[in-house]
DNA sequence: TGAGTCACG
DNA sequence: ACGTACGTGACTCAA
């Protein structure tokens, strides 16, 4: 068998982890990120790719030959950070732990130290993998030499091998050197050639091979430029080339012996070394699950005293809870959903007792709880209270009275960092841990999905610990909403919403499951041809399916042309099968059979699952605290993507119908919200006047962009200037836009710039954006709602970057958002005080759905018109479309006289 | 369990 | 020179 070896660059992870990584730290202040960051990546190593030989290399602080060549040689690079030097003594001491030798050498770099090993193993038949976070070592590559190339953050990695830099470079890896003799490399200094970039340097490597390829046909070279340039430079391009040249044929002898060591390290002196730097998850991850509980109290238990409740009892507690006009709840149960929910006890509390209440699944709750909670003058407080309102419902009782609930608090206060669960609150904000139920493997599991067999004395001790833990986050929360200026938010808009959301889900939309049955056949015939044709073109049978397969037959068996890589194989999704459409016939076959099997997996099979036998509807669960934007998202089944771009896809949104022939669908979209939001935050008059006299704002941008009348419009340039302003909502870059159009960068680049001169509005507004966001270290809605962006002062350009696009992009989403959840509120209010008017029944971001009697729908339309175009005042007004129809997949756009 | 893919706004 | 659109959830494959 093969042995495989592990060469670790250790300067170059350490780098890595130490700008990747956030300042963690000590109690006493030594900061520890970049060993943490490669003790990660080291204990992932060793139980993933589990090497043979393992060994690190390291720079020694000296001065290398390449100095003694060329004085300037990493002349610019700045001095190291005082917070990573300070972590190399710990570094040496992990590897020690660990067992990985260190070999490096006087007078060389890391680089060099790695070639010659690296070369020396492969040539006694080891499969050598070099893990680094520096591109220098992949002119290193060849058949049994591989490089690790650190992706984002420290774990992700690219296997880069010899197909992955011919498809990168369109180079073999010796001529990497080459390369970097012409481009130069301004991290390390080195000069290559005044004036030739990547594009220019691999475009004559591509014709000469390499640089004295390239000297030798100077004269035939056709930009006098480009001729000009090197021959001047003739010198430094060959300097730049040596001094990119990794040595492979140091004096350097490896004890394979030494490299083996690590196979049995102590594990007892890796917890210790950990414990002494405060590794916490890697303390959990070594010590095991149950060990480190015992291990790490640093967090202790919230205290709670709970009472079992029994009949004698209750009349008293409840009398105390309504005298105080607050009550905290809190169920717990085996199953919650809309066909049956099976309820185990329940928690009662009121601000200085806790009571647990023990029920029995199936049958009723007693007269005086079911007042209580049905009281609407007593206000409740609980955890996700809208799940607590589903269990009751469908138990016939119905939860009334002004909410708190620490969920939505939570979400709102930003919490979202360590999870939103009850226990992550605690844990976060009142530093103590609160029994869970848990299973044999140490995950946790939902108080709505218990097992049955529950003793009651453990149910106790968590709905106590729970009741005190919703009463003192409350405590806090309270407060923060107020100073954060997230009341109005909370109370008017977020907290009413909950009720609104329940009612929708309870109403659920009715489904037409034999039309969906009777489509579901047809595409599984549809589906049996396509996968013979394809199988005739591929000349073998294989799983269309597995992405890996199908690259390997596109790619390899019918050579198509392979245009990216991911992390594991070939890219096979739409974007690369469209280019290939002209090169084989089996492409279209591919993307029709991926457009009908996804149709009838999502779409149809576990659709009709869904469908509640009771009611004959599906009931969607809304989640009114997952995004980052204040978006609501969808699950089981998720609502809000069912399709609609395709003709095909829009037949299954055919089969969400009204209740009855008596019944129609009518459905209220705005129009352009998230431009209107734009146009309204950016102030920019060109802008705002095409809202204001109802433009096509697309075909209105592309007349204005290219200066030529509206009428001249045509319809590529309208969708040009479509991705434009979509462009500018996600936050545009040239690259990014040109993929999406299909036109070179510097077109791209043309038309961001015609853009920002018609709009100067909105490129001071995407400007101003982030800087206000940097300064406060946070983006706002026009609620005040908030997404924390602390990576907008990462040192790291792609995190960096991300956080400067969430910054554009979230108070646009996130007002539109916002908006709909106002007029959700409002409508949910009106439509309780008239119910004959009909039901809201789905919400898709921009959409709402409803259900409504057929000779009523001009007065609802009327209704909910207003309210979604009223719900905010902006300085362009809001517009709002209706439709009407049978279902939901043909609905005709109404206008009507009152 | 993670990655890839694809449905929606 | 970096490496690129924003926000979701569900399914399938392959370890």
């Amino acid at each position: 068998m093969t042995k495989k070896m592990v060469i670790i660059d250790g300067y170059s992870l350490a780098n890595r982890a130490f700008f990747a990584l956030p300042q963690l730290g000590t109690q006493s202040g030594q900061p520890t990120n970049a060993v943490y960051g490669l003790a990660m990546m080291l204990l992932k190593l060793l139980e993933e790719s589990n090497p043979d030989y393992l060994i690190t290399a390291f720079d020694v602080p000296q001065p290398t030959f390449r100095h003694q060549e060329y004085k300037e040689y990493k002349a610019q690079r700045q001095k190291m950070d005082d917070a990573l030097r300070s972590q190399f003594p710990l570094i040496r001491r992990l590897l020690e732990i660990l067992r990985i030798p260190i070999y490096e050498q006087a007078g060389f770099e890391a680089d060099d130290v790695i070639g010659t090993i690296a070369c020396k193993a492969a040539a006694q038949n080891i499969q050598v993998e070099i893990v680094t976070g520096d591109r220098d070592s992949f002119q290193l590559v060849r058949p049994k030499v591989h490089v690790l190339y650190t992706r984002k953050g420290i774990t992700e990695m690219d296997r880069v091998d010899e197909t992955y830099i011919e498809q990168r470079y369109q180079l073999m890896p010796s001529q990497l050197i080459d390369l970097k003799g012409l481009m130069g490399d301004a991290s390390d200094n080195i000069p290559g050639v005044p004036g030739f970039g990547e594009k220019t340097a691999l475009k004559y490597l591509h014709q000469y091979h390499s640089i004295d390829g390239i000297y030798e046909h100077l004269e035939e070279i056709a930009r006098p430029r480009d001729r000009q340039l090197l021959e001047t430079y003739r010198e430094q391009a060959y300097l730049s080339r040596y001094l990119a040249t990794i040595k492979i044929d140091l004096p350097i002898e490896i004890n394979l012996e030494e490299c083996c060591k690590h196979r049995d390290f102590d594990r007892g002196e890796l917890l210790e070394f950990c414990k002494e730097y405060e590794f916490k998850s890697l303390i959990k991850k070594l010590a095991g699950e149950a060990e480190s509980e015992t291990m790490t109290p640093t967090v202790a238990m919230l205290d709670a005293e709970v009472d079992i409740l029994d009949e004698a009892g209750l009349t008293d507690a409840i009398r105390e809870i309504a005298a105080e006009g607050c009550c905290i709840v809190q169920f717990l149960a085996t199953t919650v959903n809309w066909v049956d929910s099976q309820w185990l006890g329940v928690g009662l509390a009121h601000s200085r007792h806790n009571w647990f209440y023990p029920l029995e699944p199936g049958k009723s709750l007693p007269e005086a709880i079911r007042d209580l909670l049905e009281n609407p003058d007593i206000v409740k407080m609980g955890h996700d209270l809208k799940k607590q309102m589903q269990l009751l419902a469908v138990n016939g009782v119905q939860l009334r009275g002004d909410i708190e609930d620490t969920l939505i608090a939570g979400y709102l206060i930003n919490a979202g960092v360590g999870g939103l669960e009850l226990e992550d609150l605690a844990r976060d904000y009142l530093h103590k841990t609160i029994p869970a139920v848990t299973t044999g493997r140490g995950s946790r599991i939902s108080l709505f999905e218990l097992p049955e067999n529950l003793d009651q004395e453990e149910m106790k001790q968590i709905v106590g610990a729970r009741l005190e833990c919703i009463k003192q986050l409350n405590t806090i929360f309270q407060p923060m909403l107020d100073a954060m200026g997230l009341r109005q938010l909370y109370q008017r808009v977020e907290v009413p919403l909950i009720s609104v959301l329940f009612e929708m889900e309870q109403a659920g939309i009715r489904l037409d499951v034999e039309a969906l049955k009777s489509f579901g056949e047809e595409l599984k015939k549809r589906q049996l041809e396509l996968e013979a044709e394809i199988y005739d073109l591929a000349g073998e049978r294989f799983n269309i399916g597995s992405p890996k397969q199908l690259g390997v037959i596109l790619f390899e068996k019918l050579g198509l042309k392979a245009p990216k890589k991911t992390k594991t194989g070939y890219s096979t999704d739409v974007a690369v099968l469209e280019n290939l459409i002209h090169d084989h016939p089996i492409i279209s076959r591919i993307m029709e059979y991926r457009q009908n099997v996804k149709l009838q997996s999502t779409y149809i099979d576990s659709l009709i699952a869904l469908v509640n036998p009771k009611t004959g509807r599906v009931h969607t669960s809304f989640n009114q605290a997952v995004t980052t934007t204040g978006r609501l998202s969808s699950t089981e089944p998720n609502l809000q993507n069912i399709p609609i771009r395709s003709e095909d896809g829009r037949m299954i949104r055919r089969a969400f119908i009204p209740a009855d022939n008596d019944h129609l669908l009518l459905a209220a979209d705005y129009s352009q919200i998230e431009l209107r939001v734009m146009a309204h935050f950016s102030k920019d008059e060109a802008f705002m006047e095409a809202f204001r006299h109802h433009e096509d704002i697309h075909k209105y941008t592309a007349a204005a962009v290219r200066n030529i009348p509206v009428e001249e419009v045509t319809k590529e340039m309208r969708d040009h200037a479509k991705a434009i302003n979509f462009g500018i909502i996600y936050g545009i870059s040239g690259f990014g836009l040109a993929n999406n159009m299909g036109v070179s960068r510097k077109e791209a680049d043309q038309f961001i710039k015609a853009y920002f001169q018609q709009y100067p509005g909105v490129q001071r507004y995407v400007d101003q954006l982030i800087e206000s966001a940097r300064e406060k270290g946070e983006a706002r809605t026009l609620l005040g709602r908030i997404r924390k962006l602390p990576d907008l002062h990462s040192r790291v350009f792609t995190l960096r970057s991300f956080a400067e696009r969430m910054a554009r992009n979230t108070p646009i989403q996130g007002t539109a958002a916002d908006i709909i959840k106002i007029a959700m509120v409002r409508i949910g209010e009106r439509l309780r005080n008239e119910p004959k008017l009909g039901k809201l029944l789905l919400q898709v971001h921009d959409e709402l759905v409803f259900e409504v009697p057929k000779d009523k729908w001009k007065e609802l339309a009327e209704m909910v018109k207003t309210e979604m175009e009223q719900a905010v005042q902006l300085d362009v007004p809001l517009e709002v479309d209706i439709k009407i129809g049978e279902n939901w997949g043909a609905m005709t756009s109404v206008k009507w006289e009152d």
